[in-house]
DNA sequence: CATTCCGGAATTTGATCAAAGAAACTGCCA
DNA sequence: TGGCAGTTTCTTTGATCAAATTCCGGAATG
């Protein structure tokens, strides 16, 4: 179901193999993102790479990138956990992700083709289905794939990578708040944005966009207020 | 448990040991960021860790750090080098900084301390020192630092690592540009920033830092535009 | 007599290295 | 031009050393 077994002979495998450090980060990395790793959970390296029945090495390498990235955070000498949010931290993120959304929505409406736009509806409708079923995991996945599309839309990789790395940061506390409130009652701006790129509204779009990243971080916000910061 | 400062050996105290993959991630960071590793130069794990005097798992750690950052970027499948900046990515450099650092100096006025501010003004007059000797690492390192305690100063952690973040993307070219230009009629609007964090005029220290960002990143751009991309 | 605190041993964890295996690039030759 | 061998470089593993945390027993103290 999980892992693989040690693959001993050569195969004739035409799709090259991605380095194990390379499969390490992106799982831990979608672990974080989806709050499979709950804030303030300390990782070792070794505790790691017993899960997921790896060597240290590789371990070693995609925790120090997603470190480096802000996933994870030093705690002490040894340990390196999920980072939990503060106010203040929420309100940095706010700012960033206010001019960083807005203008990717903005480029990505200016530069969205009738396919683009097909599949980014597709993406929303699942993100609906998944809703109305309760999938936690799926709204999730489906909430990041839709502005991870707006973001590569836009061709502006270094505004994109900027807005993907604050994801890492809340993506944790989005898990916890959700899994407290619910899958139903989820606003989202998302109908108006799809709406503005068809109509190629692209200062709506800018806007929807905005709207719809205030509406999950004030709910992160208020998430925190009322718990006094367990999140 | 409130404990006496008289513990022996207990007290983990970072600063004696810096892990060998922290000093060279550093020293590397330096050479990209003061440009003594020119845009476009290659880097092999091996050549660094012969020319540095170093096992290869510290280097190659250090690398993937910098990899992370965009301080490097992959080149093909084998090698990394120090990115060439491409118009486009100067204006999302732009783009992000306009809002980054006049946010951070508005941060910082509002909460800088006399004590702070008599630092930043002698980290200015070494600048201006640099610049009448003509000392090109001591003007980028001025410069940096400059803007480094000022992103200290703004108590923001996040933004202030986007912001040092971009550094790394622009500091090689930087280095070209002014290599050329030379450190002579090298305008900045640190004079004008000082002036409004001593009277408390935050709005004022937004616009000078926006401004000072501006005259730096058109210098860039414009070399970019005579020589074709050759930076 | 119970509790607390201290010191040292044992265990856990991290950092580095050397070597083996794999992939890619190079140069050579037909 | 295309294939083959050699070389270079990267990747991963296992081992080793160092550092830190935990655990435990004994002594001092109330």
């Amino acid at each position: 179901m999980e892992d693989s077994a040690l693959k001993l002979n050569t195969q004739p495998d035409q799709t090259v193999n991605p380095p194990a450090h390379e499969v390490i980060y992106r799982r831990l990395r979608d672990q974080i993102l989806f709050g499979e790793i709950a804030p303030g959970q300390a990782l070792t390296i070794q505790g790691v790479a017993d899960r997921l029945n790896a060597g240290m090495t590789p371990v070693r390498e995609a925790i120090r990138r997603l470190t480096a990235e802000g996933a994870l955070v030093f705690q002490g000498n040894r340990r390196v956990c999920v980072p939990q949010l503060t106010a203040a931290n929420i309100s940095e993120i706010i700012y960033a992700r206010q001019w960083l959304e807005a203008h990717l929505g903005l480029r990505a409406t200016e530069r969205a083709t009738p396919a683009a736009l097909a599949r980014l509806t597709k993406i929303d409708t699942a993100l609906d289905a998944a809703i109305l079923a309760g999938d936690l995991r799926a709204y999730l996945q489906g909430n990041h794939a839709f502005h991870a599309m707006i973001y590569d839309l836009a061709d502006a990789p270094i505004l994109a990578e900027m807005a993907e790395r604050l994801w890492l940061r809340f993506g944790p506390s989005l898990r916890v708040v959700i899994g407290r409130v619910g899958t139903q009652n989820l606003p989202d701006k998302h109908k108006d944005m799809l709406e503005c790129m068809r109509t190629g509204d692209s200062e709506g779009a800018a806007k929807a966009m905005r709207e719809d990243m205030l509406q999950g971080m004030e709910q992160i916000r208020d998430m925190l207020d009322l718990t006094g910061g367990d999140n």
